[in-house]
RNA sequence: GGAGAGGUGGCUGAGCGGUUAAAAGCAGCAGACUGUAAAUCUGCCGGGCCUAGCGCCCUACGGAGGUUCGAACCCUCCCCUCUCCA
């Protein structure tokens, strides 16, 4: 993996990454596709809109099918018949999402199985070397996201056996995979610049910013990721983990995002909450019943050149499959569209403008 | 013609003397969703009033009477459905 810096526009940059699996503009939005699918869509729908990478998730591949099964069917990209780059997290997030089924040692992470209650132990050793033999190409270390609530102290510790689990992560990488660390620390400042400093020391390829919009106020998310950002090392990607709405994509672009995965585009797309250029439009809303109008005429996706928000209404209503099918298109459309205008404006010299302006349409009434 | 069952809020359907403006589901209306245990979850859902309170007043469990301090729940008559037998 190679990361090269193209320009800057004050704070925000326009970078290129390149995997065995293509190049990648960024800032890019990367869709979820946690269990090797990117919800509704089958992958050639998704390569249609033309996203450069996926992120794909290590606790959930790993219950089913099972790491084992994916590397002897020739990797995760021959199994989704995805040729662009994928990149997995860790597994890290469920141990904040599904922490009332996991217990966490200094060694790894005990699972009980969601789906059938079987036993699974994830530590920075296993979970690198899975996301390796799955064949990825971007792997995450594996880390301890803290839920909001935590005290400092209980933070800090957590942080702490992070970054001993980031030189672990390290320790198992073969070069099979690039290598991403991830930063925490809360909400706390002094955490967040110490947890940068241990971090960026270590060859990670890239840094992310983990820990993030897990129920903090989102002035307190915005102040963590403005303050955090600024320290990463700028000869690497840095990736803002699981963020989020298209503002506060904005908002990390500003200041100095390169990466971004949030499953808000997917996921409220199946429910019939969708953004337009006009703010955003729940479907389901009874004033749409008749209208012929497009979702969102300013845009070009297979969603809005062809159906009107009556019939996308209609369809949510009725619980049509084809609702999630064309919701998830256009929302995830307007994610990437909205990076390829960023990407276009950093290259400009144009992104404070292109920020308002947005902005000012996206958040006047619809 | 005979025997039986039943009629409850837009629908299905609990309730079977007071704690019932009436369970639950559906439909309807609105909201949430941020490294996905999510095609999920939450709220509202007869009407009106205001000093907005676990407040008051209307209307409501097929219809009309009755018993009772009190009835969707008990009694009488009527109307209407459904099932079975002729």
């Amino acid at each position: 993996m190679k990361f090269e810096l193209l320009n800057r526009d004050g704070s925000a940059r326009r970078g290129r990454i390149t995997t065995a699996h293509g190049t990648i503009e960024t800032p890019v939005f990367m869709p979820v596709g946690t269990l090797a699918s990117v919800k509704a869509l089958t992958t050639e729908q998704l390569a249609s809109l033309g996203p450069e990478i996926v992120l794909n998730n290590t606790y959930h591949l790993m219950l089913r099918p099972g790491v084992e099964l994916i590397e002897k069917l020739g990797g995760v990209h021959k199994f989704q018949s995805w040729d662009r780059a994928i990149l997995t997290d860790s597994g890290g997030f469920q141990v904040f999402s599904l922490s009332s089924i996991r217990k966490v040692r200094e060694d790894g992470v005990e699972f009980r199985s969601h789906i059938d209650g079987s036993l699974h132990f994830l530590s920075p050793e296993r979970s690198v070397d899975m996301q390796q033999r799955m064949g990825v190409d971007i792997a995450m270390a594996f880390d301890e996201c803290p839920p909001y609530g935590w005290s400092r102290e209980q933070v800090e510790q957590s942080m702490e056996m992070t970054h001993r689990w980031a030189r672990r992560s390290l320790a198992a990488r073969t070069g099979r995979s690039a290598l991403f660390g991830i930063v925490q620390g809360g909400t706390h400042r002094d955490l967040r610049k110490r947890s940068v400093e241990e971090i960026a020391s270590l060859e990670f390829d890239g840094i992310a910013i983990g820990g993030v919009a897990v129920g903090e106020t989102k002035e307190e998310m915005l102040d963590t990721m403005r303050f955090t950002a600024p320290l990463l090392p700028s000869d690497r990607p840095r990736y803002l983990m699981g963020v989020g709405t298209p503002e506060d994509l904005l908002d990390g672009v500003e200041a100095g995002i390169d990466m971004f995965d949030c499953v808000m585009p997917t996921r409220n797309a199946r429910n019939g909450s969708l953004f337009t250029s006009a703010g955003k439009v729940a479907i389901k809303n009874a004033k749409y019943a008749a209208d012929d109008r497009p979702l969102d005429p300013m845009c070009s996706c297979m969603t809005c050149r062809t159906v009107s928000r009556a019939y996308l209404r209609h369809l949510y209503v009725n619980d049509e499959i084809a609702a999630s099918v064309y919701n998830t298109i256009h929302n995830l459309s307007f994610y990437l569209d909205l990076l390829l205008g960023i990407r276009q404006a950093i290259a400009s010299n144009s992104f404070a403008s292109f920020r308002e302006a947005f902005l000012s349409r996206f958040r006047g009434s619809e």
